[in-house]
DNA sequence: GCCGTTTTCGGCCCGACTGTTTTCAGTCG
């Protein structure tokens, strides 16, 4: 069973509790267990048959430990059984439905019989539900805009559709003269691999002029609500924005506060109340004396950690890293000097050999791995032995025309359902650059994947595995292996990991990569661009990088091309 | 239900907005 269902059971739990307005700690203590659960790098499934000691992780006590044990033996545990028994399980749908929470769902079902969305629906058109205390039309009206919304909106936008969001937004807000200043917050700026909604703050002299002229965005498709403090609207593509305003002297502590994540502020917000102080979207104050909330430095400063950056701020150790100066240096994109991995016409790219390089050259590269596939993949008309030959011949010629810039000589072949290569040894062994990956039989056993990987590490003439889980994000499940026997193979064959920097992919994911990292691992930035302009994915490497905690010293696209040729040369 | 240089009980992050009220509960981030 995945981290996923498991933490999917606690929160479950979480409503259903909420619902019978059971102790608010309790609830929140079955989602803080879910989130952790969520976030783990490894399987909580492996480490109970590691007869490890769940309570050990944070968040996760003797009780829950318990839980989870009974969870992964059958399904489900007794505590949820009981609940649902107690109340219909699909009075938690309703809650998922913006602005209606347990209190509401629970009025929906004793009064008026409601135990789905779909009755729900079926109250509020017949105006069933404006008969009920505290509520009235507007609410009705809000409720089925919700159900609309939730009904088309599942799910969250991957970071490379809410940047284009942020683009657009960024053409009107410059433009807004009432504007002082702002800045998008929340898990846009930690760059999470998907985003849920944009939390934009602002500065404004005239808060009036300003929400009049954000709201003449041509994007919005709704105003779901106008305060002094924010103005909240939907996107026609269902991203909802949030904008709140700020004064320079609390802009610090918003931007931080709003950063999140939840986890690391509430974090932060205890080391504040040690010290007797109070920590808020406004400052750090003593009483009613701010001391600091300008600037985030100030605060983390003030807090005595150094500063932390956003994309660390998920209370997974950066506060400990941050009390004893111990942050990693994160590798950025200025250390980027090349890329590893793009596809040319060879096979299902768009551009040529001389097109890539110049594009390459263009931004700054010292050099470009040119990787078409093998044959094994089909539909891209993959390289055979021969072809793959022909191919480097022809990439070593217009290589030949460069003095100060390296193209790699490369191929991304195909790891069979056994773990052989889809290319002879002797094929790959004439190559400059050699990197293994799965596009198919993307189901096997966790044993057999295992093996697959293995033994593809272990050919000796590959240098690194690209986009190793092989997921789709909204598409396609990682494959299942035994990560540490892989990563510890990796690091022991001197065989790299890709951050793959597509954006639906972005391969090895960020917990993943501070595993990896931690047995030791050196990584590979591969845009996998099959087009020229795509080369500009490396950004998106680097997010995810910085998010698993690497610097530049963990990853070979910092190298000089001297030191690269020099690293990757098969004895 | 979790947690502990505040340690086995008694705490647990904090403020704004909405829709309905006329002082607030519920929801959200």
């Amino acid at each position: 069973m995945e981290n996923a269902q498991i933490a999917d059971i606690f929160n479950e739990i979480a409503d259903l509790l909420d619902i019978k307005q059971a102790n608010t700690f309790r609830v929140r203590s079955y989602r803080n267990a879910a989130r952790t659960i969520r976030d783990l790098p490894d399987r909580i499934e492996d480490l109970a048959e590691q007869d490890e000691d769940l309570s050990d992780i944070p968040n996760i006590g003797e009780s829950t430990a318990e839980k989870i044990h009974e969870i992964l033996d059958r399904g489900s545990c007794k505590r949820l059984d009981d609940l649902r028994k107690e109340t219909p399980a699909d009075l938690t749908q309703i809650m998922k439905i913006p602005s209606l929470g347990p209190r509401k769902a629970l009025q929906f079902h004793e009064q008026l019989g409601v135990d789905s969305i779909e009755e729900l629906k079926e109250a509020c058109e017949n105006h069933e539900v404006r008969e009920l205390e505290g509520m009235g039309a507007k609410t009705e009206e809000n409720i089925l805009e919700g159900i609309k919304t939730f009904e088309s909106t599942q799910g969250r936008a991957l970071y490379s559709d809410a940047e284009d969001r942020v683009e657009s937004l960024r053409r009107h807000l410059d433009d807004i003269d009432a504007i002082d200043e702002w800045e998008v917050a929340g898990s846009f700026r930690r760059c999470k691999e998907t985003v849920g909604d944009l939390d934009i703050l602002v500065r404004a002299g005239d808060r009036k002029k300003a929400t009049k002229r954000i709201l003449e965005y041509s994007g919005i498709a709704d105003v779901i609500g106008r305060g002094k403090e924010k103005v909240s609207v939907r996107l026609g593509d269902g991203l909802q924005v949030d904008f709140r305003f700020f004064e320079s002297g609390s802009f610090g502590a918003a931007l931080l506060y709003f950063t999140g994540s939840k986890a690391h502020g509430i974090a932060l917000r205890r080391r504040a109340q040690e010290r007797d102080w109070k920590l808020n979207e406004y400052g750090i104050f003593k009483g009613k004396k701010r001391l600091a909330g300008k600037t985030e430095e100030a605060l983390y400063h003030r807090l005595n950690l150094a500063y932390i950056p956003p994309e660390l701020r998920e209370d997974r150790g950066e506060m400990e890293a941050a009390d004893e100066d111990a942050l990693p240096e994160l590798v950025e994109l200025d250390d980027v000097r090349g890329d590893l991995q793009c596809h040319t016409t060879a096979s299902d790219g768009a551009d040529s050999i001389e097109d890539m390089a110049k594009a390459a050259r263009e931004r700054g590269y010292r050099f470009l791995a040119i990787t078409d596939h093998s044959k094994a993949v089909r539909v891209t008309q993959g390289l055979d032995d021969d072809a793959a030959r022909k191919h480097a011949d022809a990439i070593r010629k217009v290589d030949g025309t460069f003095d100060d810039f390296w193209l790699l000589a490369g191929v991304e072949v195909d790891i069979l359902k056994r773990g052989r290569l889809d290319l002879k040894e002797k094929a790959l062994s004439g190559l400059d650059w050699v990197i293994a990956s799965v596009h198919s039989y993307f189901s096997l056993s966790k044993k057999e994947m295992t093996d697959r990987l293995l033994a593809a590490v272990k050919t000796g003439v590959i240098h690194a595995i690209a986009h190793p889980t092989s997921r789709m994000m909204g598409k396609r499940e990682s494959i299942a292996f035994d990560r540490e026997k892989v990563f510890e193979a990796c690091r022991d064959h001197k065989v790299f990991l890709e951050i793959n920097g597509q954006p639906d992919r972005l391969d090895l994911p960020d917990t993943y990569c501070r595993q990896a990292l931690d047995a030791g691992v050196t990584f590979t930035f591969g845009t996998d661009a099959h087009k020229a302009t795509s080369l500009d994915f490396m950004r998106y490497c680097v997010n995810v990088a910085r998010r698993g905690w690497l610097e530049k010293t963990n990853v070979v696209n910092s190298l000089t091309r001297r030191q690269l040729k020099k690293r990757i040369k098969r004895d």
